[in-house]
DNA sequence: CAATTAGTTAAGTGAAAACTTTACTATTTG
DNA sequence: CAAATAGTAAAGTTTTCACTTAACTAATTG
């Protein structure tokens, strides 16, 4: 019963490497950097105290688990957030809190009914 | 300009330790188990193949990140989720997701004015 | 074209994290 | 009360992770 299963059509989006991509500072930081536009590697390196190198390695994670976009041009390499990882996360979180705020909400009710 | 500054009053989260708790998948198993109601330690264990004591570990990273709330009662451990922590961590996603959106949505603007 | 800039790659280091083992305490139950 | 159950605490091991260094390629600029 409840809600008809979802068909899975975004299964593109592993979890399991958002919330480990998320789960470090740094890349929560190169995130909210790129939320206010797309940026180039060494733009990124500038505010975090470390090397590029690092940075660079960061972006992979970033990259493999779909956060962010990016692209080469030139010597370039422009980094930009892709919002639908962020989108799945947002989700599974709300559906755990969903389903417990629900589960409280029918023990309130069982406790009133007494 | 733009939106007022606001008030902080909920910062008793801390929003590193929380996305460092969502970061490990044993974690998040733990929360979706929660998620259906209370447990106790115990139960939490059984599907998950490690030891009590990495359970107990795993656990205390919750509680300190204040996903989870856990209290003792004669022998028994339960363990129950806490909301607000995730409610956080959305929060954080939705306004770093919603800022590049905006962002795309002028940019989108400009270049059909064109 | 020489110098600078932007990024890449591989290898190594150190610290944090996940997990186990072991020994132990407190509570419950037959 | 003896045995079983539930959890705790400390110490050690292994694995993962973030980061650096260093040597290199490719593109750009004076």
């Amino acid at each position: 019963m409840a809600a008809a299963t979802a068909p899975i059509i975004h299964s593109t989006f592993n979890i399991d490497r958002i919330f480990h991509a998320l789960g470090d500072p740094t890349r929560r930081a190169i995130l909210e950097h790129l939320s206010h536009g797309p940026a180039a590697l060494s733009i990124l390196a500038k505010p975090l105290d470390i090397t590029v190198a690092a940075v660079v390695q960061h972006v992979q994670v970033l990259e493999t688990s779909g956060l962010v976009h990016t692209e080469k041009v030139g010597r370039v390499r422009t980094c930009r957030m892709e919002p639908a990882g962020l989108s799945a996360a947002e989700r599974w979180m709300q559906e755990r809190r969903t389903t417990w705020e629900r589960k409280l909400d029918r023990l309130r009710a069982l406790l009133g009914e007494n």
